[in-house]
DNA sequence: TCCGAGTCAAGAGCAGTGCTCGCGATACCG
DNA sequence: CGGTATCGCGAGCACTGCTCTTGACTCGGA
């Protein structure tokens, strides 16, 4: 972990600052070219410095893209965060609609980001242990309102077989034990459809089947709230 | 168009051969290193030839890719045809069971073609004319089954708002007049679940959340099949 | 105040990429 | 048989990620 007060010495504050601007240029860069387009020469030329020196900031390519991972996670979740907070909270289902929206709008604004979240993972690239705190930061919202929507009584208990409830033993550890397999799989289940929706729409997969995509996200999220039993 | 009938000189054939050896390894390569990591250079040492020789073949890298795109799409049609196929053709339900393994497993068995068609798109490609037949072949299968759903009298008219009617101007273009929104919609988020899930599985999003994804993957869709009133 | 230790940008260089072009050799066809 | 179109080859351009050395700078302790 680097420090986190405040840089003491010029130097220090120097390489902070350098740091966030190749962050920031990196960035610029990816929403322009992509990810695979994402060039360190570039980013360096960018800021008037040989490409060498990069690697004083980021060890490898690699790392530099984690770093934009991890910013593009955050950032997702903020805008998710945000405009889920603006809806009284006893409205489940506005807040789910709420929810839906941010994500899906965050997505059309940063396609490429999306990509990186969302999108094939780069070539061998696995994904290090500091980008699951943030990627989990959006699903955290799902799992609080499964939370309430149980605790609220919507009762939904269809039974689940047997080997389904198995597979989903992982995902019990950070959801509260009273909230039944049935209300998990229909969370997942929206959260897949969510996910699934902006990113065909990103990829342009939508483009000759749906005229007027708002309407259709907004009908489609519609009928995942009834399915969330939030109709 | 090429000619449909075999070639007549020895050249014409050595062409179409050293044509298809060149798909065939960069398929191979794909298998390993993903679209990214697709290298006509390698392709060409591999086959024992100079790089610029593939240029009489494939006026470019994406050219391949390209090719490479189409031979998914009509694989993963192929797979999924497959596997309708052997279901009775009363037995909707099962058709669609049957669809959607043969998807996933046809997925899980080439990820880095699945991220070809379903994952980001490449920088600064854009899918030729030539991809679209292919790629509408696989949801050809849903819309026939949506047809025979409304001909075999399952009746779901649930009222659509006046936006998402519009919504669907465009895919109305390709489906039986007869079928209600209603049932599109479904279609349409029954597909999306598949696409999804799938494409979340293969990119590895499930795995520190569902244990077991077989028995998660055929829960889900069942779960689908009653959103599609096949219940 | 001075001086060693740590940090930095720069530049050359390696191995790899997609792609172009001119050159001969060769197979095809009128 | 002769002209033409096709083919593989090799050199070369501009680019990439990354490594290593070199010389200059800053900082903190004596």
């Amino acid at each position: 972990m680097t420090d986190t007060t405040a840089p003491r010495t010029a130097r220090a504050r120097a390489r902070a600052e350098l740091t966030q601007e190749i962050v920031d240029t990196a960035r610029a860069h990816l929403a322009v070219d992509g990810a695979a387009g994402l060039s360190l020469r570039a980013v360096a030329r960018d800021l008037g410095m040989v490409s060498s020196a990069i690697y004083r900031y980021f060890p490898s390519r690699d790392d530099l893209l984690t770093r934009l991972i991890i910013d593009a996670y955050n950032a997702l979740g903020e805008a998710a965060e945000g405009a889920e907070a603006q809806v009284r909270r006893g409205d489940l289902r506005g807040r789910w609609l709420a929810t839906a929206d941010g994500v899906r709008r965050w997505g059309l604004k940063h396609p490429h980001e999306w990509g990186l979240l969302y999108g094939t993972p780069v070539p061998g690239y696995a994904a290090p242990q500091d980008t699951i705190d943030p990627a989990s930061r959006v699903t955290g919202l799902l799992i609080a309102l499964l939370a309430e929507m149980h605790a609220h009584g919507a009762a939904s208990n269809t039974p689940v077989p047997k080997a389904a409830h198995v597979s989903l033993t992982k995902v019990r550890a950070v959801i509260p034990e009273s909230v039944p397999d049935d209300l998990i799989f229909r969370g997942l289940m929206a959260w897949t459809q969510l996910i699934g929706t902006v990113t065909l729409e990103v990829n342009g997969q939508f483009d000759n089947v749906i005229s007027g995509m708002d309407a259709y996200f907004d009908h489609v999220m519609r009928r995942t709230a009834v399915s969330l039993r939030l109709g």
